[in-house]
DNA sequence: ATCAATTTGACAATGGTTCCCATCCGCGGG
DNA sequence: CCCGCGGATGGGAACCATTGTCAAATTGAT
């Protein structure tokens, strides 16, 4: 028996945050993002709750440069992002050739249970100058 | 004036490992294997140069889903990698389209500076049970 | 309201990687 | 061949994002 998550302030305040940002964030500064609204929700419940979300798949998770993990709440289905290293601003795109073909060339070689990432970095026209 | 790297017996040694490893390993991983070939080096050393060798594109560096930086010596010039989560098996793929599909959906959102990352992880038919 | 089960949060612990710095050594000049 | 400079090394401490711990608080069903 799977148990429902419950519905906590905690939870809900870092829905809510979700909701607002328009590109991704990282789980420290979502958390400094909540302690500035008033409210306050201890770093580890952050943590727990956005590896929820991104394991139930309401979330998208992506690691930067640095090695850090960042979060968005996206569109459903398969995408790709195209993601601002300065600001996190995000533009979603589908890349219905690459799909396929990665899954080819892994087949053709042999593998299963393949899985790919694809994401494409830059500066943003705000961010540029 | 930018000086040239010294030809020391660490540098060679960890230069030595990748030239017979055929997939990606972990620094840790190579620290291991040249401590089990007598070749001892310190941690910090291996780490140094392989971080020295990958900023010099000599090798080629991936993060898995641990986190963790997986090097490997490559082919030159610009490819992808299908890479066996087990074993760290490793073929380089060659994804032409996806280049120009990545770099003009970056110049059609007006983002400069533009790289991408993309790599296909599966298990090798060695590794499948 | 009651109570069991889940969730929270402050803090400790983990683990990969980098920093620090005294010592070592490659290498060019004498 | 020997010196000396400055880059390279190594081992332990420091870093830092993330995860684990566990008592106390909260939720949701009864």
């Amino acid at each position: 028996m799977v148990s429902t998550p419950r519905n906590t302030r905690q939870r809900r305040a870092v829905a809510a945050i979700l909701e607002d940002l328009d590109g991704f964030a990282s789980a420290q500064e979502i958390h400094d993002l909540l302690r500035h609204r008033g409210e306050s929700v201890g770093l580890s419940t952050v943590y727990r709750n956005l590896q929820a979300l991104s394991d139930s798949a309401e979330i998208d998770a992506l690691r930067n440069d640095d090695g850090e993990t960042l979060y968005r709440q996206c569109s459903t289905g398969h995408h790709h992002h195209l993601v601002c290293r300065a600001c996190g601003r995000t533009v979603e795109v589908a890349g219905p050739t690459v799909e396929r073909w990665a899954d080819s060339i892994a087949a053709e070689h042999g593998f299963v249970d393949v899985a790919h990432t694809l994401e494409i970095f830059g500066t943003c026209g705000n961010c540029a100058p």
